[in-house]
DNA sequence: CTGAATGCAAAAGCTTTGCAGCCAA
DNA sequence: TTGGCTGCAAAGCTTTTGCATTCAG
């Protein structure tokens, strides 16, 4: 995700609002590298907008997404997470105390795609995620 | 998934019953490529067995995952998806149609994981996603 | 016989939708 | 002024759970 400005600007330039819950939204997302779920949004900006609701979390993190500010981590079944970090990297969960982490390429390279693996699937995107135990749980 | 017979094998093996249902489900399953839903599963059983329960057909999946017979396909944010090939293999899903196919390794070889990512992380799995659109889609 | 499995219904968890009122531009 | 946005409540969809009944071993 860019800086707040100019993802304000980007907004503007498709002709959509620069509201308050939005501003609010994107101050979350800037610079956040915890992989929040849209629960975690809202409960960290309910504290300062009580009347904040989910209907304006989860329209306004699609928006970002669309506007490619913003990548969903689906990671974890039935709870989609959102990164505001959108260059390519890698994803580990911990299956126990379920942390999501960053894994650079500079740790794991991206598997090689073929140029004719790229043209037989109309490849657009792709993704890497890895399970194991963190630091912190290898006991 | 081994054959029918080695599953069950495997299920008396661990004091597990042999229940019509679970030889219904095990033989949807058998050599089924199309990564079936529980719902998909349900429906083409439904047929046969018209007071099969949703409850079953989640806790048979669930134990077949346990035995290893069995892979979640979590490609689709909110829809597990069952894979009984459980070869290594990446998996795709046409963005326009839905449809989820096999890569196999000889098209997309894995991510090249270095000794010391292993160990730092504790890998105990990884899977590789890929989006695109697929040959019936590309028009 | 007996503990495990089934099936029903209800609940749970996350996300989306409808709509009236509100507000940024 | 006005079309887009918000917030509430309700609904949707997939999955899980509780519990009485049934059944495989």
């Amino acid at each position: 995700m860019d800086n707040k400005e100019k993802v304000v600007e980007k907004l503007r330039s498709r002709g959509l609002k620069i509201t308050p819950q939005r501003l609010a939204i994107i101050e979350a997302l800037e610079g956040n590298r915890s992989h929040p779920s849209a629960e975690d949004v809202y409960t960290e900006l309910s504290q300062r907008y009580p009347t904040i609701s989910y209907a304006t979390i989860y329209k306004t993190l699609e928006t970002l997404c669309e506007l490619g500010e913003l990548m969903e981590v689906n990671i974890e079944p039935h709870k989609k997470r959102y990164d505001p970090f959108t260059d390519p990297h890698h994803h580990f969960r911990c299956v126990n105390c379920g942390k999501i982490e960053d894994i650079p390429l500079e740790e794991v390279p991206m598997p090689p795609v073929p140029h004719e693996v790229q043209e037989k699937y109309g490849i657009v995107g792709m993704c890497v995620y890895f399970f194991g135990f963190c630091p912190a749980c290898k006991n």
